[in-house]
DNA sequence: AAAAGATTAGACTCATGAGTCCAGATAGAC
DNA sequence: GTCTATCTGGACTCATGAGTCTAATCTTTT
């Protein structure tokens, strides 16, 4: 639930120990498989060292999903922070699909790749019984990305590099979700024995250009 | 797994009110926490009338996906095969917008809300144990609705109601994906204290708005 | 080097749940 | 009315796992 003394005193060492652990078993068995015993014993810790650090397994559970949380959004914002050109120097005829399909790229790897989408999944299952997961999940994550998101598509759209409605702009994070939901369904739907470097570039080509069709200036 | 003769034995009333029962159990409970016990309790059965019917717990939540999924998977043909006004009749300047926006009204209704939604969760989070459920959820539900929307959309583009490109055609199942996964993340979206209804018309008209501002015909 | 804090292995409690077994009840077929 | 398939309830086995406890060891601080 909420922090408690038990979660700051140890040995930092073994906390990140046991973290990692944690998000490996996790991710391997899911949360109700998940035995304490194994994670203890993947972080070469005794299972008391684990209680001692977090006091019980929901607890251990969030303290995953916020690490693993905190590093994904901290590379997304960095890359919306610096990573993005200034529209002013989007002139040139295909500036703007270029900066786009590195934004989306980098943003769909992040989100749609890697750990952050099975832990989804696992938050997604769990918070039936523990509403304040989803919740969580959501102020930690999303809730932190897809305004910076949105507001770096507005700024496009204010600049006049992109024709949007008003009432598209007007709604909470819409923009950045119709850029990102149709690429993210599309990459996902990639099989495993597909190429998958190549369906990936191909995919966020599509999704980029997609959303580029509904909203690009008409000359 | 396989069906064996344990799957067609027995009363067929008994068999009925254990899928029904497990049906609400496993989407209250998710599947590890749902106990066969709690099943056979809420169908009024015996525990062992579940076993000689299912023979195990794996194969009752086969049972129960591919129940609920046939239900959902008729309605959304039903809808498609005589529910879609016939490309020749899309004259007027709405008549097409209206359609779309009719079809994927009832669509999402049907895939995105109700017990779908959540028995999807399930099977994904199942699917990391059991990777034949991720198939057969695939093959006995979204591998038979989407080659058919995709199809009832392709014949719009060849009826010259919808400008798409030729390599957006060329790919299964992306035109259908490209009209339904924003609309069914927008919809998602709708948080528990906001109006339902009104909600959800308003998204389902962005999404199909959002779709046809790529693709409609410029004049 | 002694006190204070943290860690360890492993035993222990308690609860839960899958799947089996069986002896008696019941119901449908003929 | 009897025969056969099915159903019942409840006891039983077996495994798993969360969380606690303890006595001994290690580490850090002072």
């Amino acid at each position: 639930m909420t922090a408690t003394a038990a979660d700051i005193q140890g040995n930092p060492k073994k906390r990140r120990a046991i973290l990692d652990a944690a998000t490996t078993v996790f991710l391997r068995e899911g949360f109700s498989r998940a035995s304490v015993d194994a994670i203890a014993a993947d972080a070469k810790v005794s299972k008391q060292t684990v209680y001692n650090h977090f006091g019980d397994k929901n607890t251990l559970f969030m303290a995953v999903t916020d690490a693993v949380q905190d590093m994904v959004v901290a590379d997304i914002m960095e890359l919306m922070d610096s990573g993005f050109p200034d529209p002013s120097r989007l002139t040139g005829p295909g500036d703007l699909r270029a900066a786009l399909l590195d934004l989306t790229r980098a943003w769909i790897r992040a989100v749609y790749t890697g750990p952050l989408v099975d832990l989804r999944k696992l938050v997604d299952s769990e918070a039936e019984h523990h509403p304040e997961l989803r919740e969580r999940w959501f102020r930690n994550g999303p809730g932190r990305t897809y305004p910076r998101l949105n507001r770096l598509l507005t700024e496009l759209a204010r600049a006049g590099l992109l024709d949007v409605p008003q009432d598209v702009l007007a709604e909470p994070d819409l923009l950045a979700h119709q850029l990102t939901a149709p690429t993210g369904t599309d990459v996902r739907r990639i099989r495993p024995d597909m190429d998958f470097e190549a369906e990936f570039e191909k995919r966020v080509a599509r999704g980029v250009d997609f959303f580029l069709r509904a909203y690009e200036p008409r000359s």
